[in-house]
RNA sequence: GGACGCUUAGCUCAGUUGGUUAGAGCGCAUCGUUGACGUCGAUGAGGUCAGUGGUUCGACUCCACUAGCGUCCACCA
């Protein structure tokens, strides 16, 4: 049979995942046992996979495979994961690279999902391609993606179920504002970099009491209080006034509060509150508030990351950097500046958009992590420390353990430190948010502009004067109005009967393109009676402080507050049930306008009044109806509906990986059969990311944990121990790897060296070493295939006077056979072990050292010497490819079909779904091994000498051996040692070098080769270091404590290691006494 | 500032509950056309297990401290 001397992975590898895939092994609707599942971390569609990603897919695949051929009904289940901000942010970056400065603004939202569909399809096509090339046995017919349908299903199904609990939130809150990617980030995504900064110490005022500190003194624009420690002997009496201070031109009102949080050592002591630009002056803000005392938010820094109007005139527009120059020359001008010193500060910064992130106060939508959940006493907080630490309710078998334990720790520390989870983001790639508004009935009221009667200052309330229309000023007036109000949609104008108001509404109209233009008569200027013509102020000079009169008697015909009031409010009450959803503009007069401030307050006439009269043309909105919120898609009915325009945290939906991937919230037969999941790993860099966000869906949603056991692996690095990155141009496509040296050897050393939670080291000479192993696996295959071949045919052909090499033997078992069948037997058992223990690394360096150096090295070689072991060595083989299968899955199936090949079998038979090798007690035998080491040193020391004295390695020699004879172990030394007749002697012969292996003593006849100094110093040496060893077992068994404390047996040990040792000591100063 | 790791042969790393004359791979040195494999074989050199102290009959392993390195978390304005 022909068989390649080397093993050519090309030839094997894309047609054994073929055929695996075609004969469904990867499903496990096809297999039969208990079911098994592991949901594979899906990969962000952001690019294509590295070697992070071939290691995390050849862990999990060792994990697979070993536990089908365990015989389980294994789901490896297979996904990508759309990644919301990232991949967004890195198809702009793409798009700006490209000379598109501003790719949302070019082109809009529907335009740049299209581009970012198209590129994360392209990525999840590579994707999906590098997954099968690592020969991940994945049920490629559950394919998975967090932004398919199926997926938008569960994550609209989870957001409605935590609205309805209470659990999400939309609140106003200050959160983190990546300006450069418009958007807010969560506290875990973002990066804490360290960076130099400057702190300064100045005073708001020459007249405020307190100096402070801060490193940004722009934002002090916004501080509405000076926080101190409450037992700040310097500061105590100001607690609780407030002080109305000039900064920069700015009034601000600043309360002193006091906040054990506060440190008098550092700084001044006193800290600025900015509410609005600072996560921990929010909290002070909230407490405030909460306690019935409140202080002001001002927001200075806007979304773009300049200076709001709040900031005042002169920062207005500025850039925070600028704005802050500004500051501190204001204050060196006014001598209020006291000092500069720089200090080393920690600053957040996207860590997908990179910038520094800036604190701003907006309304977000939040997972309340500390509220009680209905109808469970606990929190999400809550729930998620306890799975890991006591078990989802309190049940010892719902505890998820973690490997390596240490990151349990870790993790409760991280859940301790957690705050409401912002889950809104303003990217357009990932899920929209299942919220639909329908705005309530809005009404912007607006007065006419300037009109003739006004110019004259004439009053005028009748409706008949069709001269008072507006001036040149009014008309423009309006039209400034309208360029303000251009962004608005309206459904309808309303206008009073006068020519002025009928103008403004048809300007209005022209302007903002309304075509629906009403009159209403109760919108018309207030009565004046016997006021008609009079000078402007004529009226209101004589009302003032004349309200209840007026009331009672009217004398001048004027319309009562009764009456206008009366007729403004039965008109708004009106609208807003005939133009539900309706958004209206007004055109009235200031009383009407006054009025409709009040509205619904049950104000005093007095009291409205004080609401302030409007200038020509001046407007204001009204919300006269509430705006109404669904969170089912389904209940929104009628039109008006507005979806919210965010987009949800992408860790919102793989949250829900291990079962929205099963078809929750269906009731599917694959949620009940495969769900909790079994076993799942991950890089510890994504711990809190996404294991505490499965875990607080799940036990949240499901009332069950994800998985049972978390298996945490290190991060790749490359040979100098560098992350790998594109930036740092050290990225490396596995693909390329896996074509120049097998995917098998590529797995393999990605496997071997790793202990989990570390790190490891990535190289290709570490690659080269296992394509190595995975060809000297492939030719001991070979050998034993070819071999037993030959055999049948020399047998079958008899002994026609063909040469053969080896005599027949008695099928009896040798004691290299025993040997061998003790030591696999004991691989087996310790492999077991250690896969069970997720101890990969550990369990295939044991399997490469038992198939290279103990069975190719040793057994194999002797096997040669006593042959006819054809049976032997094919059992073994059989069992030691299914060992290796999970590391190297492609060449033990390439060698199994080689098998099934050479005995003509069907190939309907796959070592993928073989069952995994029993351990066979029987065969483990301590005396055997025992015995068998003694020989493997005869052989061992006699190579030893004849490397040392330098023997022609090809010759064979004889050597005579006094002590124990090597009965049937004769052939295997002979061949092993290169020995054409052994000698069993009484003494000692001349010129001979010695060796001494247990009862036996070795001598090799050397006649005038033999150098005796050279003899002498060789068995000096070993001598010396026998002593050494003698003399440190004599010390521990001469300690009385030691015989009385140890176990016997580690006792009775140590006496046969010393009786051993003394004995061999013995014979080596004999030879030492003879060499004179 | 807090927490968690790591430090074992020239390099990369194992070492499970404390009992080994401390291991592997690579590299290095010497040698080698042996019924599969030079992507191989034989032999060898190379380590006071970071340091100090403690617990113990016994410590690479457990504890404390120190030093160096690394990672994560954090509201020192």
């Amino acid at each position: 049979m022909e068989i390649p001397k080397t093993y050519n992975p090309k030839d094997y590898e894309d047609k054994i995942y073929q055929n695996w895939d075609k004969k469904g092994l990867f499903n496990p609707d096809k297999l039969k046992g208990k079911p098994y599942s592991i949901m594979m971390p899906p990969p962000n569609v952001t690019g294509v996979l590295h070697l992070g990603h071939a290691l995390e897919n050849s862990v999990m695949d060792v994990m697979a495979r070993y536990q089908r051929m365990l015989g389980k009904k294994v789901l490896l289940l297979p996904g990508t994961d759309h990644a919301a901000v990232a991949t967004q942010a890195k198809v702009e970056k793409i798009l700006i690279e490209k000379g598109h400065a501003n790719p949302r603004e070019e082109f809009g939202r529907e335009k740049l999902l299209e581009k970012i569909r198209k590129y994360s399809e392209e990525s999840k096509a590579t994707i999906i391609k590098q997954i099968k090339k690592m020969g991940t046995s994945c049920d490629w017919s559950r394919l998975a993606y967090t932004f398919d349908e199926k997926r938008g299903t569960a994550v609209n199904e989870i957001f409605k179920k935590m609205y309805k609990d209470g659990l999400i939130y939309r609140g106003y809150r200050v959160i983190n504002w990546s300006v450069k990617g418009q958007s807010t980030c969560s506290d875990d995504e973002l990066v804490h970099l360290e960076r130099p900064a400057r702190l300064y110490t100045f005073k708001y005022a020459a007249d405020f009491p307190i100096t402070i500190a801060s490193t940004r003194p722009e934002t002090k624009l916004g501080d509405t209080a000076v926080a101190v420690h409450p037992d700040d002997a310097r500061y105590k009496k100001y607690i609780g006034q407030t002080f109305e201070v000039d900064f920069c031109g700015n009034k601000l009102n600043l309360k002193i509060i006091s906040d054990p949080e506060v440190d008098p050592e550092f700084g001044t002591g006193a800290l600025g509150v900015t509410p609005a630009h600072s996560p921990i002056d929010f909290e002070m803000y909230q407490k405030q508030k909460a306690a019935s005392q409140p202080i002001n938010l001002i927001a200075v820094i806007g979304s773009d990351g300049k200076m709001t109007n709040e900031a005042g005139a002169e920062f207005s527009g500025l850039s925070v950097e600028k704005a802050r120059e500004k500051v501190i020359e204001k204050l060196k001008k006014q001598k209020l500046f006291i000092k500069e010193e720089d200090i080393t500060q920690s600053v957040g910064t996207s860590d997908r958009f990179g910038d520094v992130v800036e604190a701003v106060p907006m309304t977000q939508w939040f997972v309340d992590v500390n509220k009680k959940i209905p109808g469970k006493k606990l929190s999400l907080k809550q729930l998620m420390k306890q799975a890991v630490k006591s078990g989802h309710k309190g049940k010892a078998k719902n505890k998820i353990n973690i490997t390596p334990k240490n990151f349990e720790k870790i993790y409760f520390q991280w859940i301790d430190n957690l705050r409401d989870w912002c889950i809104s983001r303003q990217v357009w790639w990932g899920h929209r948010i299942p919220v639909w508004y329908k705005k309530g009935t809005e009404v912007v009221m607006i007065r006419h502009g300037q009109s003739v009667n006004n110019e004259k200052k004439v009053l005028n309330s009748d409706v008949t004067r069709t001269e008072f229309g507006l001036t040149e000023k009014g008309k423009k007036q309006v039209k400034s109005a309208a360029a303000e109000l251009k962004n608005e949609q309206f459904d309808l104008i309303i206008h009073s009967p006068f020519t002025r108001t009928k103008e403004t509404a048809h300007i209005l109209s022209k302007e903002l393109k309304i075509s629906k233009i009403l009159e209403d008569d109760r919108l018309r200027e207030y009565g004046m009676g016997e006021f008609e013509g009079k000078p402007d102020g004529s009226l209101s000079k004589l009302r003032k402080g004349n309200f209840n009169e007026w009331q009672k008697s009217n004398p001048f015909g004027v319309e009562s507050f009764e009456q206008v009031n009366g007729r403004i409010t039965e008109f708004l009450d009106e609208i807003k049930k005939k133009y539900p959803y309706k958004r209206l503009l007004i055109v009235t007069h200031g009383e009407s306008f006054r009025y409709t401030r009040g509205y619904g307050k049950g104000l005093s006439n007095k009291d409205t009044f004080t609401l302030g009269y409007p200038n020509n043309a001046e407007y204001n909105w009204f919300k006269l109806k509430e705006d109404e919120i669904k969170v089912s898609e389904k209940e929104v009915k009628g039109s008006g509906w507005i979806q919210d325009e965010d987009t949800l945290d992408t860790w919102f939906s793989a949250g829900l990986w291990t079962f929205s991937t099963l078809g929750w919230p269906k009731k599917t037969k694959d949620l009940k059969k495969f769900h909790p999941t079994n076993w799942m790993q991950m890089g510890y860099e994504i711990l809190f990311f996404w294991m505490a966000r499965m875990i607080l869906m799940t036990t949240y949603a499901l009332d069950t944990i994800p998985f049972k056991d978390v298996y945490i692996h290190g991060m790749l690095r490359d040979d100098k121990g560098q992350k790998f990155s594109k930036s740092a141009g050290n990225g490396v496509d596995p693909i390329e790897i896996a074509d120049k040296f097998g995917t098998d050897a590529l797995r393999w050393s990605l496997l071997i060296g790793i202990s989990p939670g570390n790190d490891s080291r990535f190289s290709d000479e570490k690659v080269e070493g296992a394509r190595n192993l995975v060809n000297k696996l492939w030719n001991i295959s070979r050998y034993i295939l070819t071999s037993a071949e030959e055999n049948k045919r020399d047998s079958e052909e008899g002994s026609r006077g063909e040469k053969k090499r080896k005599t027949k033997r008695a099928n009896t078992a040798t004691l290299a056979d025993k040997w061998i069948l003790s030591r696999f037997s004991k691989l087996k058992q310790e492999m077991g072990r250690l896969l069970d223990g997720y101890s990969f690394s550990q369990a295939g360096e044991l399997l490469r050292e038992f198939t290279w150096g103990e069975f190719a090295d040793w057994y194999l070689e002797i096997s040669k010497a006593e042959g006819n072991k054809d049976q032997l060595l094919n059992s073994i083989l059989k069992d030691l490819l299914k060992l290796w299968h999970p590391y190297v899955p492609f060449v033990t199936e390439a060698i199994y079909q080689e098998i099934k090949k050479s005995k003509k079998q069907e190939n309907n038979d796959w070592l993928m779904i073989s069952e995994w090798p029993k351990v066979e007690k029987k065969y483990i035998d301590e005396k055997v091994e025992k015995e068998f080491e003694n020989v493997r040193e005869v052989i061992t020391k006699i190579r030893n000498l004849r490397s040392e004295y330098k023997v022609d390695p090809g010759k064979k020699i004889s050597v005579s051996i006094k002590g124990d004879a090597l009965g049937d172990n004769e052939k295997a030394v002979m061949a092993l040692a290169r020995i054409e007749k052994i000698n069993y002697v009484k003494s000692k012969p001349d010129k001979a070098a010695g060796a001494v292996v247990g009862n036996m003593e070795i001598y090799l006849p050397l006649a005038d080769l033999l150098d005796f100094d050279k003899e002498k110093e060789r068995l000096e040496k070993e001598k010396q270091s026998l002593e050494k060893y003698i003399s440190g077992l004599e010390k521990k068994l001469g300690n009385q404590e030691f015989v009385k404390n140890a176990p016997e047996q580690v006792v009775a040990v140590e006496k046969k290691k010393l009786s051993e040792g003394k004995e061999k000591l013995n014979k080596i100063n004999a030879q030492l006494g003879d060499l004179v």
